[in-house]
DNA sequence: GCCAACGTTGGC
DNA sequence: GCCAACGTTGGC
């Protein structure tokens, strides 16, 4: 299983409607990057995903689960992007913020510090764990 | 509100 | 195909 981080500004979608769209989730619909593409269409049913608020509050505030596989983003007039299925999981106890994370040494190297704006990014197994430990997830 | 990073567009 | 101009994202 893999591991991811989508961010997200919560006046456009936030933690809080995800987790009222339930079991049934939601499609992760308007990225338009391709580098935050190529990463959409890696993710396999079953992988998770830290859902990050962007610009308000910086922090990694849930965790989501990968329920359905790359599809067209219906949202896109130019049929070149894709959308996934995400349904929430959990959510982080402790928000693990920005700030928290620029401190933490073994988070460093994090795509979240070296490519800020890509919206789509993959998270390691050793990254993955000590976020869970900061963030009060056993 | 400003600005750095970076992707995209368009003139040549 | 290069590169300057411009737009967008996102941290501060």
């Amino acid at each position: 299983m893999a591991y991811w981080l989508v961010k997200s500004e919560p006046d456009a979608w936030s933690w809080d409607q995800q987790v009222k769209r339930g079991t049934k989730g939601e499609m992760w619909s308007g990225v338009r990057n391709h580098t935050a593409k190529q990463n959409l269409m890696k993710m396999k049913k079953g992988d998770r995903a830290f859902f990050y608020h962007s610009n308000i509050g910086k922090e990694i505030v849930g965790i989501v689960e990968v329920i359905r596989e790359h599809y067209p983003d219906p949202t896109d007039d130019t049929q070149k992007f894709v959308v996934v299925d995400v349904k929430a999981v959990e959510p982080v106890p402790q928000p693990v913020t920005l700030a928290a994370i620029k401190a933490e040494p073994r988070l460093k190297d994090m795509a979240l510090l070296k490519y800020s704006r890509l919206s789509v990014q993959p998270v390691t197994d050793a990254e993955w764990k000590t976020i869970c430990r900061m963030g009060g997830i056993k």
